[in-house]
RNA sequence: GCCCCCAUCGUCUAGCGGCCUAGGACUCUGCCCUUUCACGGCAGCAACACGGAUUCGAAUUCCGUUGGGGGUACCA
């Protein structure tokens, strides 16, 4: 989620300003960077709509986009760094910085001492001579190095503070810290906001990037803004552990990219004082780095659920209908998910829905695919629900147990709760089915249905609506909470609706 | 140890010296509407971390304290 929220200030932002919006991918580190959670970023950033001018995917004027392609130019820059005497060759091993530390009486949490700043060429030669490979270190200036941040101001690093750093391993690899400056360069970035994690490096960053200035491969200093942290329970940032922070997951539950995207730059930034629902147009519109608070945010699940409950009901009818189809039988499966990554992201698997689901579908717009029957329950059932639910996933919940087989059709505890407080519900049905079975299926619709049943029940049998309806709701729904009754009895037609209020008349275990 | 950042209701925030007995949203509670749920409407609970200083006046400026977070890696 943080991530996404830096993704979104920096698109907003770009799109804002008319700017560029760069999708590089720094993977460096083949430890720990795989193919899988390349494609999961490529994914999420489809599905949430941040699309960007250049980069990974789609090239542009800065090819290639991703570092582990881009090597030969780092090796290039990092010459002109050792010749200018920017960088140097740095011997010491992680153990001989540290002992030299103890030994001096230095604390040990002491960085990188500066040993090889100043060795001569016979040494380095000795050294080399040695079988020792050199690791290469950037010479931090000996001035205090002050920056504007975007969102905090002025910040300054004392002098002295920031040992020399390394910018390529002894085995030759290059290094996020030297990496991550000369990209930008290269490919003029002018604004960068990223997470605060990264403030502490940017003083880091500047000296390198005052060298490359020097040495004509930058042209001008970006602007940096950091933004605040999301964090999680507790109050730890919010790790890819945590289940709050799985994308894949918001989607599975049915968050929509509108309502998460109008959630997420809800933490540290707001659009006015006394609204928080806004499209990403109103966003773009209104957003400035200068204007996001300086301090880390909490997700609020809850609260994240209700902007997104919003975004549901402002959808049109009929984009609304299409996005449910999905959703329909609990499985919205895309070959995505076939990754073991989000395989094992996704082990607390979402709780299934107590229909039994004929068939599972397969993609996001397969409403063509659909029964006539499906179909049928969609077009009439989807406006009926569309201002009960918060996450798309509930639609399934309210919509079951109209596609699922009156004989599957299962009778849920607290619907069960609630009949069994009413006296003579059995009745109420029998006296309802007697009724209806006199209604032709052209009559059978929502607005005579009302009329009649209204009429028998309350009118002549002066019962309270709340006692005539209830056992019919459950009847035929199963359910506590579904969406209105005449209104389902119509999608679900004559017979089905005479075979529920049998059935419910005739359950043993419906002692009432 | 050293360096850096942060601090308003439970949560997200508005506030940029007087409009603040601190506003909105989420959550929660009560009520209304209502065939359930939801929507909608109304009401309520609830905050300027602490201490100095500046000022006629401070949530708003400055300093300090406390508390949180980050960096100090041949991770990003």
């Amino acid at each position: 989620m943080g991530l996404i929220r830096t993704c979104l200030f920096n698109w907003a932002y770009a799109r804002h300003a008319g700017g560029s919006f760069v999708f590089r991918i720094e993977d460096t580190d083949q430890e720990r960077d795989s193919e899988d959670s390349y494609k999961m970023i490529v994914q999420a950033l489809k599905w949430l709509g941040l699309d960007w001018d250049e980069g990974a995917e789609i090239g542009g004027p800065h090819a290639p986009y991703r570092q582990s392609q881009r090597l030969d130019i780092y090796k290039t820059v990092v010459e002109k760094l050792l010749e200018s005497g920017f960088a140097y060759k740095s011997f010491s091993t992680p153990e001989e910085i540290q002992a030299r530390n103890e030994a001096a009486g230095r604390p040990k949490q002491m960085g990188y001492d500066g040993f090889d700043r100043n060795l001569t060429p016979a040494q380095i030669e000795e050294f080399e001579a040695s079988g020792r490979k050199p690791s290469i270190r950037l010479r931090m200036p000996n001035d205090d190095i002050t920056f504007t941040d975007l969102v905090r101001g002025a910040v300054t690093f004392k002098a002295g503070s920031i040992p020399d750093f390394v910018v390529v391993r002894a085995n030759g690899q290059p290094l996020y810290t030297l990496v991550n400056p000369v990209d930008d360069a290269l490919m003029e970035i002018n604004y960068i906001l990223r997470g605060e994690d990264l403030l502490s490096s940017t003083s880091r960053q500047i000296a390198l990037y005052n060298a490359l200035l020097e040495l004509g491969i930058a042209k001008t200093m970006p602007k940096f803004g950091h933004l605040p942290y999301v964090m999680g329970e507790g109050n730890k940032k919010l790790s890819k552990r945590d289940p709050e922070s799985n994308l894949f997951l918001h989607r599975e539950n049915g968050m929509i990219p509108e309502g998460l995207l109008n959630y997420l730059a809800l933490l540290g930034w707001s659009i006015a004082p006394d609204r928080d629902v806004f499209t990403v147009d109103e966003l773009i519109k209104e957003f400035e780095p200068g204007s996001v608070l300086a301090n880390p945010a909490k997700f609020d699940a809850k609260k994240c659920t209700a902007i997104n409950a919003e975004h549901i009901r402002r959808l049109d009818a009929d984009d609304f209908k299409q996005r449910v189809v999905p959703y329909l039988y609990g499985n919205i499966s895309e070959p995505l998910l076939e990754l073991d990554l989000i395989k094992q992201l996704q082990s607390s698997e979402p709780e299934m829905p107590h229909l039994t689901a004929h068939k599972p579908l397969t993609s996001s717009d397969e409403y063509d695919e659909l029964t006539d029957h499906e179909r049928r329950v969609l077009d009439l059932g989807a406006p009926l629900i569309q201002e009960r639910i918060r996450l798309l996933g509930q639609a399934r919940e309210m919509l079951g147990f109209l596609l699922v087989d009156s004989d599957a059709l299962e009778y849920e505890d607290d619907a069960l709760d609630q009949v069994k407080k009413i006296s003579g519900a059995r009745e109420v049905v029998q006296k309802a089915l007697e009724l209806l079975e006199t209604v032709q299926q052209d009559a059978f619709t929502a607005a005579n249905l009302h009329d009649k049943l209204n009429q028998l029940l309350v009118v002549e049998c002066g019962l309270k609506p709340r006692v005539a309806f209830t056992p019919l709701r459950v009847a035929i729904s199963g359910r506590r909470v579904s969406p209105p009754l005449f209104e389902s009895m119509e999608i679900l037609r004559k017979l089905q609706v005479v075979v529920r209020l049998k059935k419910f008349i005739s359950t043993p275990s419906l002692i009432i």
